[in-house]
DNA sequence: ATGGTCGCCGAGCGA
């Protein structure tokens, strides 16, 4: 079994206690970090390694910034989206791990990607089109991808709301980028090029939210968004043995905004 | 209540 996680950390600097106490509770054998916030020299590499995790870094001074933490051996395979020429936003790493087997034989590689999709708001200024254009580049890569047959997760803050079941009110956030029926179609078109949603697979229940704005008391009036994903290719996810949203850490004092999203995969 | 909260960094932007 591997446990794989998500988490929007929303500055790791600031969140870095929090960080450490989940890692030790939760045990996530992978874990795909968003907002890390700092430059790959300022990430808290020893901290985390003293947990026993590999670390792989996209740095970015005060936005973005993605990581792959790692139990396992990890070798980066990429360190952006391709066809981005003149993006220098640090937003997707993507790595290899060699996961090994329950048998006792040998290893299952895993390719994994940790994804920050730009938020697009507002969505009448030209963060949106650089929010759809970005999409179809991950569509491009994700759809490549499949073509290796491999245990593959795509995670991370897609910045979009799937459905509105994924929303607390979704005629008031009807016009929001997270909505709009330009992101969605494009998030479907993921879905239809043949990933899964390790949470929607095995989960129909009401209010399976991943962030709470921190204003106007949206965590303790549970009005939040389905934000996080993680899709899985068809040989992952017939390893899918369960997921889950873990709302403990958005409880904690000084959170991030968002909380983690978990599967576990038959290895 | 024409606001409300964070994190960046040291003013206003991004979320």
């Amino acid at each position: 079994m591997v446990r794989i996680a998500s988490w929007n950390i929303n500055s790791i600097k600031a969140h870095i206690a929090n960080a450490l106490t989940w890692l030790r509770a939760a045990k996530p054998d992978v874990v795909l970090l968003q907002e890390i916030k700092v430059t790959d020299d300022a990430f808290p590499r020893l901290e985390i390694e003293d947990l026993g995790y590999n670390v792989a870094v996209v740095g970015q001074k005060t936005y973005n910034g993605v990581a792959i933490l790692s139990k396992h051996p990890l070798t980066t395979e990429l360190k952006a989206l391709p066809g981005g020429e003149g993006d220098s936003h640090a937003r997707y790493i993507e790595g290899i791990v060699e996961v090994p087997r329950s048998s006792g034989t040998g290893h299952e590689t895993v390719r994994v990607a940790s994804i920050y999709l730009p938020n697009g708001n507002p969505a009448n200024s030209d963060k949106f089109p650089y929010k759809l254009a970005w999409m179809e580049r991950l569509r491009a890569r994700a759809q490549e991808l499949l073509a290796l047959e491999e245990v593959l997760v795509l995670g991370g803050d897609y910045n979009v709301c799937p459905t509105d079941a994924d929303v607390y009110d979704p005629e008031g956030w009807r016009g929001d980028a997270l909505c709009r029926p330009e992101s969605r179609g494009r998030f479907r078109s993921l879905l239809h090029l043949g990933y899964t949603d390790a949470i929607r697979a095995l989960h129909a229940e009401p209010r399976l939210y991943t962030f709470w704005d921190y204003q106007a008391g949206c965590w303790q009036r549970d009005e939040g968004l389905r934000i996080d994903h993680l899709l899985l290719s068809p040989q992952a996810a017939d390893r899918l043995q369960a997921s889950g949203i873990d709302r403990e850490p958005r409880g904690a004092d000084k959170p991030s905004d968002h909380t983690p999203v978990w599967c576990e995969l038959a290895v």
